[in-house]
RNA sequence: GCGGGGGUGGCUGAGCCUGGCCAAAAGCGGCGGACUUAAGAUCCGCUCCUGUAGAGGUUCGAGGGUUCGAAUCCCUUCCCCCGCACCA
């Protein structure tokens, strides 16, 4: 580990006073203390360490409340394993490429790099004066040289791998702007560019893809293995690579020879009443050449986004292979190009869409699978179902399919797709290959160059980076007006040459980052394979739902396919991921649009980064939604205010304690036993709760313990052991989360090195026995109140509570193991239990009437403990002496009420 | 339509996987009390119904089932949210 000198500055002045402590001198002078020590930074000779790591984001020029709770966490996560011990790496970095970068730079007239590198100035700040602890040493940034090669480099290795194809795509694209448009980029469903509002076009340009389709089986069944995401979003990726089995098939086109089509249910082939194929299908283009009604169809009526299915008869028919029959072929806009083959049979009585066609086109519905009957004996044709009201669209039986009929769904599947010549078994994916290109200047140029007589040919290594030429405000994309940039020669042949003025997709910058981070300089690959291998994977992910496909798939596929180039030991890169949930307000997602934005530094400026990220880790689980609440901040803030004033009374010596202070003179009460053991009992159960990152429920103990130590001082002079343990746990059970004020009272308290570094405080007793003791020591305040409200008791004058006798104890663990048939009997045998003669056979009858349903309990000497210790909680409430006692010292008709578990309570008024 | 996640007391929301210590955490709101000249803050309680000794009754969307025992497990059903979708 480094190593550090205790920052030796002069005190902070604080304020004992509601009003708050001095959070900005506070924070600000920690912020530079770790600084100046390198806390955060991880050592390359680390081994293994703890990789935490929060999406990049977007360098958009503020911090916004989802970026803070997404960063609150992976800090709060970091400093908790770092405090375990662990070498901790927890890096950030700048997602840096962008078109609104291009535009800003427009608007300002300057360029997207100067107004990329104010922002993250602008954001790196704001992320330093949150305290977010990140190794600044392996700060990445997206839209640097030093980068953007390793992206092209990647590029050429994918090249090399096959796995880069150019080819001709039609994509959105947007007259105004000049430029294509993501999917994404395209709004509403009159289809409006998202910047200029003109109705995009499509547009078929060559493109560079990524097959990612080469990946698509391998992505699909890994997902089965990542059990640390959520199942969301796992389900949301195996839908988006849409894996189908089915069978292809050809249908006999007259004059236009076979068709293929897919399906996934070639047992209903006997039922297919048509064929049917895309606007865009090539039999529909050449028939719109002369057929009128088809091509009026195409330009006018075809309407894909519609609910009505349409279509048009082309007067063709088309031979079904299973049968020989002469089925009608329409062109029909429900079938659309880029599903299957573009092509299908149409089976109405046993799918929905097809089903609602053939009744609007008057096509025959014909049954061929009728539900498999009660008890089916395997053979038997069964009746067959009304399918003309709707579809029946189950497996089941088939009927009136000659040879098939009789056998079910899926036999029939096998059997028809051996033996219907042109069958075969075919694998559809909805998955498409990726296309990177975007014709912006923001982004890695494509590192191709066209040469006239090798066509496109790769940029050699050694030439990397292609660099970005200066920006050139212009309509469309700068890098086609930098005409002297494009010029170059190509690397086989030696002549002239035109560089590719598409840039890359920044979704190729975020699929691998993570791996930079480990080498941010290494200067001949890009990234360290070694330690990669060692350090990866990502342990711990955060970030919002809305990359659960989009990058969180694409950095799998990264990630394998550097697993299969370039020996990376890793097929997966983030073993645990957390979607973190929104922040809102008044149960609206926060946006500009809407005006209900709360500004990080607004808060920040006004309660302190301490009181933003508390508020926000104790408000809910991380991956829940929840409302940001003015009051809520208040409350912690004022929560911290407490915190340090308790801290700073009792450094100042303002905190009576018993022995005035000294601790070998000090009797240690009751009450000290309690805080004591509440002290130990939220180290338990903070610990378990920061390992599952429900930070919300660590810090209410943390939070509860300050509580406690409030109280234990209001109500007796503490132990001065008791009472300074207590508030150095609560300090680093809430360090984490708080790390400046935990800091500063952290040296307060006159400890050594810094609270970041510090160990994680270790407990004695385990979450059982906490809950244990706590519900008995509940149940028994509850039980007095009871009974004294009951019983209308208005002043009592002593309360005594009696702890069960032993061999009651000893009874129900007995009870508990035993499987005798007769308790009572067993029970008996012991001599210590049969000597209490009637008392022990009543508690025996009990024990066996309620047999199934006991429970552990402390035993008698705990229990005796623990409502001792809890007996001021009692006698502060009812304003009464409390005699704890044990059996053989209190009355016997008392202790006959006794249970272990339930101490017997005695009210004297 | 398919897939995923939900429906808990005045509200928010935990518990459900691993059934019993669950009339059900915590917070908010409301009520009472302490402190204060007062307010705020803080602290102590109460907050489903009945009850003169810790009890009983009725509750966890609805209906049914399994079990000695169900908020928790199973089936059916209704409703809400999210993702995908004329996907062949």
């Amino acid at each position: 580990m480094e190593s550090y000198t205790t920052p030796t500055r002069p005190r902070v002045y604080k304020q004992m006073s509601q009003e708050g402590y001095d959070h900005a001198t506070v924070e600000e002078r920690w912020q530079e203390a770790w600084d100046d020590a390198a806390v955060y930074h991880v050592p390359d000779e680390a081994s293994d360490p703890t990789y935490v790591l929060g999406m990049y984001p977007y360098p958009s020029g503020k911090l916004h409340m989802g970026h803070v709770r997404n960063y609150t966490i992976t800090d709060a996560y970091a400093r908790y394993r770092r405090m375990r011990g662990d070498d901790v790496l927890h890096p950030m970095g700048w997602d840096a490429f962008g078109l609104p970068a291009e535009n800003a730079a427009k608007e300002r007239d300057t360029n997207p790099r100067d107004w990329t590198f104010d922002c993250i100035d602008t954001m790196r700040g704001q992320m330093k004066s949150m305290g977010f602890g990140y190794d600044w040493d392996r700060e990445v940034t997206t839209c640097t040289p030093e980068y953007y090669r390793w992206n092209q480099w990647l590029f050429r290795r994918f090249h090399e791998a096959g796995l880069v194809e150019r080819r001709d795509a039609e994509v959105n694209w947007c007259p105004s702007c000049e430029t294509v448009l993501a999917d994404e980029q395209v709004e509403g469903d009159a289809e409006l560019c998202w910047r200029c509002d003109t109705p995009v076009e499509t547009r078929e340009l060559d493109q560079w893809f990524l097959k990612i389709t080469e990946y698509a089986d391998d992505l699909l069944e890994a997902i089965d293995e990542l059990e640390g995401w959520p199942n969301s979003v796992r389900q949301m990726q195996r839908n988006w690579i849409g894996r189908q089995y089915g069978t292809t098939l050809d249908f006999h086109v007259d004059g236009h020879g076979p068709v293929e089509a897919f399906t996934t249910r070639v047992d209903t082939i006997h039922g297919a009443t048509f064929f049917a194929v895309a606007p865009d299908h090539p039999i529909s283009e050449e028939l719109a050449e002369e057929d009128d009604d088809v091509r009026r169809f195409i330009e006018e009526e075809a309407d894909p986004d519609g609910d009505e299915p349409n279509g048009v008869a082309t007067g063709l028919s088309a031979t079904n292979p299973a049968t020989g029959e002469e089925i009608p072929v329409f062109v029909a806009d429900f079938v659309l190009s880029d599903v299957g083959t573009g092509a299908l049979m149409a089976v109405p009585g046993h799918d929905e869409r097809d089903h609602a066609f053939a009744e609007k086109m008057g096509v025959e519905i014909r049954p061929v699978v009728a539900p498999e009957p009660d008890g089916w004996d395997g053979e038997t044709v069964p009746e067959a179902p009304d399918v003309s009201e709707a579809a029946f669209t189950d497996d089941g039986v088939l009927i009136n399919s000659g040879e098939y009929s009789g056998l079910d769904s899926e036999t029939a599947r096998e059997r028809l797709t051996e033996a219907i010549d042109s069958a075969a078994e075919s694998t559809q994916y909805q998955l498409r290959d990726w296309g990177i290109s975007r014709q912006r200047y923001w982004g890695t140029p494509i590192p191709m160059v066209h040469c006239d007589d090798c066509g496109a040919v790769p940029v050699p290594d050694e030439d990397l980076p292609v660099e970005l030429p200066e920006f050139i405000n212009t309509t469309g994309n700068p890098l086609d007006a930098a005409d002297e940039w494009q010029e170059t020669t190509c690397p086989e042949c030696g002549g002239a040459a035109t560089r590719e003025t598409d840039t890359m997709d920044t979704f190729v910058d975020s699929s691998w980052y993570f791996l930079r981070y480990v080498s941010p300089d290494l200067e001949d690959a890009p990234f360290d394979l070694d330690r990669a291998n060692d350090w990866m994977p990502v342990d711990q992910y955060v970030g919002g739902i809305e990359h659960a496909v989009m990058h969180l798939l694409y950095s799998r596929f990264f990630t394998k396919v550097l697993a299969d180039e370039e020996g990376l030991e890793h097929r997966e890169p983030f073993t645990n991921l957390l979607a973190q949930g929104m922040v809102q307000l008044e149960g609206e997602k926060m946006s500009k649009s809407k005006g209900n934005v709360v500004s990080p530094q607004r808060i920040v400026d006004e309660y302190g980064a301490d009181t933003a990220r508390l508020f926000m880790m104790q408000a809910a689980q991380p991956e829940r939604d929840f409302d940001w609440s003015e009051e809520g901040v208040k409350s912690t803030h004022r929560f911290l205010t407490r915190l340090n004033d308790l801290v700073e009374a009792y450094a100042a010596g303002d905190v009576a304690t018993a022995g005035d202070g000294d601790a070998e003179a000090a009797d240690r009460d009751e009450i000290d036993d309690y805080v004591a053991d509440e002290t130990d009992a939220a180290v338990a159960i903070a610990g378990a709760e920061y390992d599952d990152l429900t930070f919300n429920v660590a810090l209410r103990e943390a939070q509860d313990l300050v509580g406690t130590l409030r109280s234990y001082r209001e109500h007796a002079d503490p132990h001065p052991d008791v009472f300074e343990r207590g508030v150095d746990v609560a300090v680093r059970l809430l360090a984490p989360v708080a790390p400046h004020l935990a800091e500063e009272l952290w040296e307060t308290l006159g400890r050594d090195g810094f609270v970041a570094e510090a160990e994680w405080p270790t407990a004695s007793v385990d979450r059982d026995t906490v809950e244990r003791r706590r519900r008995l020591v509940a149940n028994t305040r509850e039980d007095v109140r009871d009974i004294v409200e009951v019983a209308g008791i208005d002043d009592p004058e002593r309360i005594d509570v009696v702890v069960a006798p032993d061999w009651k104890y000893d009874a129900l663990e007995i009870a508990i193991d035993s499987d005798a048939d007769n308790l009572i009997s067993e029970l008996m045998g012991e001599s210590h239990i049969r000597e209490q003669g009637d008392a022990a056979a009543s508690y025996g009858q009990d024990l066996q009437a309620n047999r199934e349903a006991l429970r552990e309990t402390l035993d008698g000497d705990a229990e005796y403990d623990a409502l001792r210790a809890a007996a001021w909680l009692i006698e502060r409430e009812f304003d009464a002496p409390v005699r704890v006692e044990r059996a053989a010292d209190a009355d016997e008709s008392v202790v006959s009420k006794a249970e272990p578990g339930r101490p017997a309570i005695d009210i004297v008024e």
